[in-house]
DNA sequence: CTCCACAGTGAGGAAATTATGAACATTGCA
DNA sequence: TGCAATGTTCATAATTTCCTCACTGTGGAG
């Protein structure tokens, strides 16, 4: 999911975009001219930017060349036809491509796709921690730590201690856990649940505190 | 000035760019088609190769796949209307623009620069070499060293051990791993990287232990 | 204090997943 | 074309993990 922001006066286009990337399932916020998105593009991050080139008050060149100071967000610009000295232009402004008008939703989106995608891949994934004392869990690299000492944990007890600390603080009944962590087609015994939250809890150590009981309900993570 | 690898089957084509580009002051080099651009891609560095899509022999496209095996060149495309499909397919393969013709000298130019431009100023040169005890692994030259003997990896011990590395840390699921190391458009058996995984440790010698299994998930490779 | 519904535990068989070897298919090249 | 190397599939073996179930422990309502 992308978030993206449409700049373009006219009201039909913008529709047409905003309404083609929320069914690929992104979110999209709007603008109608180069100050509006100027503002917009400052107080928020967006994945990329489609901006219209020629636009009231101020048009989509210097709209990029003013958010370009402040942040690197990609921009892809809609031109109508016979401006080409301008896309050279605004190739040197640092925009990433764009699509002469009349365009197809579908190639303005195959776009930014291949953009957004360049340009994430260059980032080197910043690996997702979260710490509590000496239990130190990896999110990417899948590993749980205890006092500096790697645990070893089976697939289910990662899966439940994840989910757990995903949704820390948040009580979880015994219904949820199933559905979210053995998935919805699970039929089995409640003791199920009890069975691993057991295990978990032994290789936990002296951090099983964490994990909190609630009778008659399910469990938490309390951090 | 950029080296630059021209492929069309068109005469008038290759022409008219090489033309422009020499004009700009760049060198240019032309193949007629897939095969021969393959060839030339490999004994030379370009810094841009523009490929036509539709060509005898072999198409752009696997001509473009066939070279990311090795090099990392960008390319530009050139298609005819109507291939939309295609545009899409060639992104995902890594293509870095392509151009819709007709087109106008100028405009391909103007891309090309962007591109090289950004290829070089983007990357801020990725550890081309990595090293682990004796397991020395070399991008760019494709090696691999263990204990300072060079190992015999076949193509596809390397692309998968390379993925490893270049993700190392991180938990990689099995399907992950097809998609980007045996491309999205493989459908086969997931006991297929089993295999493969298991060809890769043997060849690591006292290094397999780096190839972590991640059960229920997939692979990762701890350093 | 007693009861009892609900939570914790231990163990073994069932189920799922991975490792491996070999057959088979494909590719590249002489 | 035919050989050699590489890649894929598949059946089987080896592991590991999961689930069930019977039983024990326990908190708190009454």
């Amino acid at each position: 999911m992308y978030k993206i922001l449409v700049v373009d006066d006219e009201d039909n286009i913008r529709e047409v975009l905003k309404e083609y990337a929320e069914f690929e399932g992104h979110e999209v916020d709007e603008a109608c001219d180069g100050m509006q998105a100027i503002e917009m593009a400052k107080n928020a991050d967006y994945d990329i930017i489609i901006m219209d080139v020629m636009m009231p008050r101020l048009d989509g060149y210097s709209a990029c060349k003013e958010i370009r100071k402040t942040k690197q967000t990609p921009v892809l610009m809609l031109s109508a036809r016979g401006e080409e000295y301008d896309k050279l232009f605004g190739f040197e402004l640092g925009i990433d491509d764009y699509v002469v008008k009349p365009f197809s939703p579908k190639e303005v989106m195959a776009r930014v796709n291949a953009i957004v995608k360049r340009n994430t891949a260059a980032s080197p994934t910043p690996s997702e921690v979260e710490k509590f004392e000496g239990l130190e869990i990896n999110f990417t690299s899948r590993d749980v730590f205890i006092d500096g000492e790697k645990a070893n944990l089976t697939p289910k007890e990662y899966d439940l201690l994840f989910y757990l600390v995903r949704n820390k603080n948040i009580a979880l009944t015994r219904n949820k856990l199933l559905e979210e962590v053995w998935g919805y087609d699970f039929f089995g015994d409640d003791r199920t649940i009890d069975t691993h939250i057991k295990m978990l809890r032994n290789n936990l150590g002296p951090y099983r505190k964490y994990i909190v009981t609630l009778r008659g309900l399910g469990y938490k993570f309390e951090a």
